[in-house]
DNA sequence: GAACTCTATCAACACTGTGTCGAGCTCGTC
DNA sequence: GACGAGCTCGACACAGTGTTGATAGAGTTC
């Protein structure tokens, strides 16, 4: 299986590499490639990625399946195009996570972050199925994805280790694995909340829930009897 | 997109219905449905799914493609009967969670359940992934996974429910909600580890993270500061 | 032991989708 | 007015899926 995307090794003189679109330009197809990217968004929220073909995507932007691939190297190239600007808006409103909870108190900051963080994803939840079906079969996306995991959790280790440190949160498990397993639960539940899926908490409810859960594992300390 | 297996509407006179395989028969062909279900278990522990094409399992069974035909519908109707066997395996050796829990005390017995759980997966972590492969594109994969992480809910939501009932942890979220989180975190961490993502826990710590969150949630309330 | 049936087998086909090649069009500019 | 760069697509080669139809053998049944 070739590995989808990433600009050709091939002269590509001046012009800088504007990320996985087409090889280096700025001419008016400019057009096209919108166009291609909005009918994939549009169609993305119609139905799977899986049924959507190249075809689909160049029929859609107004130009013949050839020509498609002067602008995109593949179908996948195009969903991680969708992908990278949907994880960039995601990250952009976001402040200091740090920040916002020593001034809000920890279940209003934390209530505060999530919400800024899943305010992109919630409206477009095609895209985010997309993504998430191309994992499998794309390297590529594997390790878009990861890198956006380990952000996060990078951050809610930091949480959780300055909590512990001013004596606000008990010891337990290392700071980083419960991170890991606290930002798991988060991008598995709002998954499948966002998408509808079977056994999924109700929409209003997940934030508080998942919130609960964290300020639980986090702060609290069970004296099971 | 057809959905795939399933016994067809057909006549099949005698003979009970046997799962996802061949139109009910006895004969000796068996043997070639065992060596067909048995290349699919070993080249998904070599590659993914989607780099094994029926072809593949037909010439690792001893027989033309189309005669593939005659003893599955379909690729996927291959990985679904082995996913059927695997899920059925893991559902064989558990006891009533409650009684365990009873017995061993909360921490001791939410380990011995969880690790009893994913003994059958642990062995096959290719049969693993190839499920979770299929569930984007397979309906079938879907519904399938969804039952069983129903019933995994249903379960911890009636120990989280009994053991609030009898004082031993605090009110909080809807028993089922948390339930949810809750055993969604756990497939979602166990996934990662077991077949060695990005961020992921280490092999010999998930269950002690994972087990310590639980506790935390159920029976701890935070007072944070 | 001829006719009949039912399992099992595969060559050949039809189809869908991907990605490539090469020829050709349309500009701006030198 | 011709050269090159951006852009376009018809036609091809390929890989994979699922189907059809013909056939071989094994096991009744009369």
């Amino acid at each position: 299986m070739r590995m989808a995307a990433g600009p050709e090794a091939k002269p590509a003189p001046a012009a800088a590499p504007r990320g996985r679109g087409r090889r280096a330009t700025r001419a008016s197809g400019d057009d096209r490639e919108r166009a291609i990217l909005e009918t994939a968004e549009r169609l993305l929220e119609e139905r799977p990625l899986a049924e959507i073909s190249v075809d689909d995507l160049a029929k859609g932007a107004g130009i013949s399946r050839p020509t498609f691939y002067f602008y995109f190297p593949s179908k996948d190239a195009v969903v991680l195009t969708i992908i990278d600007r949907l994880v960039a808006d995601a990250a952009e409103g976001r402040e200091e996570i740090l920040t916002t909870l020593a001034e809000n108190g920890p279940r209003a900051g934390l209530r505060k972050s999530l919400e800024n963080l899943y305010a992109a994803f919630r409206s477009r939840p095609g895209v985010v199925r997309a993504g998430s079906d191309l994992r499998p079969t794309n390297g590529e996306a594997r390790s878009l994805w990861a890198a956006v995991m380990e952000g996060w959790v990078a951050d809610v280790t930091a949480v959780i280790e300055f909590e512990r440190a001013r004596g606000a949160a008990p010891a337990g498990p290392p700071a980083r694995e419960m991170a890991i397993a606290l930002v798991q639960m988060n991008e598995r539940a709002q998954y499948a909340t966002l998408l509808g899926e079977a056994p999924a908490i109700d929409r209003d409810h997940v934030l508080d829930v998942l919130i609960e859960i964290w300020l639980r594992a986090i702060y609290g300390t069970p004296e099971p009897g």
